[in-house]
DNA sequence: CGATAATCGAGACGGTACGTCAGGTCTTAGG
DNA sequence: CCTAAGACCTGACGTACCGTCTCGATTATCG
């Protein structure tokens, strides 16, 4: 779990501690309620229920829901999967290769709209945003990694600008998943070429 | 104005005609009121209110917030800028310039706060999403044309995949928007030879 | 029904007409509450819960707890007694009838402790004390318009402070009342002695 | 002081003993809230934090919030004043005396708020009323003494229902400070007289 | 004198109710 | 028949307190 966001226990001076219990069955039940009902339907009140906590408790600990899904994201509750490039020193490969993982838990459409939900949660918190392109791979130790690693065994040019890179890849996913146009497996090699391909004559 | 929304006037039997006066000012302001307060406080109250107009008189003509919000689109009143890349025959130097100009205009925070309520309403309605892209030019016409006309004129390899190659594009503009990276001027020719130019050695 | 608070339908000038349905439904839910646990345990929440009735919709009428009470009271829909002292030319005789009457039905706890409740009521709102006195008979027609008899037929001098008698009188049951002591139907003329017997050797 | 309430420090065992200062501080924050905010606002937290003392504590020593006004009055922390009629001999010019002095002190709005604040604890707890009656002088020292002292001079006659006549003139008073109506001085007279000046031709 | 135990401050907890905002539907009056 | 106005029921918001419980520290008595 990394831990990204403000709701550390603090210091503690005197008084009762947290409550781990509550935490654990409000990042659950938030994780549960997102995937089934999406980010719209999503409401302070009905995880307090759930989780069988009161209101004030999440409050108490997060000022928004986004923040909340932050800490889902960053605690591991809400996504499992972890999409990250393999290194076998091919880097089209690799590419194709994590991108049809992607596409392949983008096909349920239950995943889709799970990521569509935190693109929405994304926009009124960036935090969001930084857990979930974590999660696609696109962080700074996974993908960009992944182009170092290319540039160093001189796969790829030096003068390559990984940033801008990550941010065409990750973004031609994220396109896909907002106009709900999906991605088919067989896109992957496309993407992969459009992106790395000779493309000018 | 491209029409491609459901709310036309329809065959109309008896009775006093739809109020052009009504719609114009229902979406003159709910463009304002986005432009100001962003999506998230977007509220079909609000909009009734400041076009003195009654709630049903909207629940009448359009299904949802995001459904009026794309009429604003597609009727030019809540965005008038159109981008498109130009045609002087070099493909790389038309992208850096139609990149540069979507940069500028999202210098202003106003303008990427506007694009990211657009986002959000892309989210729940993909015509949003749609109207989105035509309007930064990654529609049929621009992006998608410049492309085909690269690729007639010998400039593009014949066997490029131009669907990904736009989604790409854009994906990298939307993604900078969400996390709010922001699109420098200077980035502009970083991302178009990140997408066209040699990057394997 | 005295008309006496301020939750008129005013003049009304288009849009749906203020609901009767509701307004008979909040004030016997309301009066049925205050009724069964006492002012102190009355909730907007139950009432509403209680009518099947949006919480707005009562506060879109009464300004608070109290005000709404007041109205139960002026509509004759929280008690159905109204008190009054007889006229049979014995003003002694009178009292002390009116003020059985009301010991009588103070004798049922359930009553005194809906009286204590209207007390509590009052406190914030001087309107409830002007209804309450006015159900027990100490309003201007009843008890006053009694003692301004008495002096027209000379059974009472003329120079007696009316206004005073009535607040002792109205007091004196309001104290049993409140400090639990309750009142026994044999008080009656011991309280009606204390106040108009020749006290003074 | 005196000790009327359930808050005996008890047989002790071991351990620390009650804190006096915490006592103290509590007892003087909710005699300062009181008075400023009135019962209403009145909140055991509120009583804590001014007191810096845990919730606990208070909880620990008083039942409930009017157990603990109760404890103010007797301890006189909350009212200093304390009313009694004097004994010069003359009844009548007593008890106007007393009666007085009493509106002299309503006469403060801040006075009569108070009051009334102490009236609203009285609903939910007897105690309450006993210390505030004494207070204003009609417990059995003070008013039902002077009574039994005019009885015991000739000045009453010797079957006067003394109990009825002080929940008379308590009454008199409370329902004045109730509906708000207030007590000028020039009422005092007027009061007396109603209650002990020959009223029947 | 050291163990024992009650108290104290602090504050988190599960709750209830608050008063407000907005949703989407409906009803009425006017044109 | 459309429009404006606006009332209706619903449901969620974020906040204030409730009364309880759990800490760690302090303090005083008892064995």
């Amino acid at each position: 779990m990394r831990e990204t966001t403000t709701s550390t226990p603090a210091g503690r001076g005197r008084g009762a501690a947290r409550s781990e219990r509550a935490r654990q069955a409000i990042l659950t039940s938030a994780s549960e309620l997102i995937a089934r009902d999406g980010y719209e339907h999503l409401t302070i009140e009905g995880i307090a229920a759930r989780a069988k906590v009161g209101k004030p408790t999440i409050y108490r600990w997060w000022p928004s829901k986004s923040a909340l899904i932050a800490e889902c994201l960053a605690d591991d509750t809400l996504m499992q999967e972890d999409f990250a490039p393999p290194d076998t020193g091919d880097l089209l490969a690799d590419l194709t290769t994590w991108y049809r993982d992607i596409a392949a838990f983008l096909g349920d459409p239950g995943n889709a709209a799970l990521i569509r939900s935190l693109i929405a949660a994304s926009i009124d918190n960036p935090l969001v945003a930084t857990e979930l392109t974590q999660h696609l791979g696109a962080g700074p130790e996974a993908l960009h990694g992944r182009f170092r690693a290319a540039v160093a065994a001189g796969e790829l040019r030096a003068d390559v600008p990984i940033e801008a890179l990550v941010d065409l890849i990750t973004g031609g996913i994220m396109m896909r998943i907002i106009d709900r146009t999906g991605l088919r497996p067989g896109d992957s090699e496309a993407f992969v070429r459009a992106l790395l391909g000779p493309l000018l004559t």
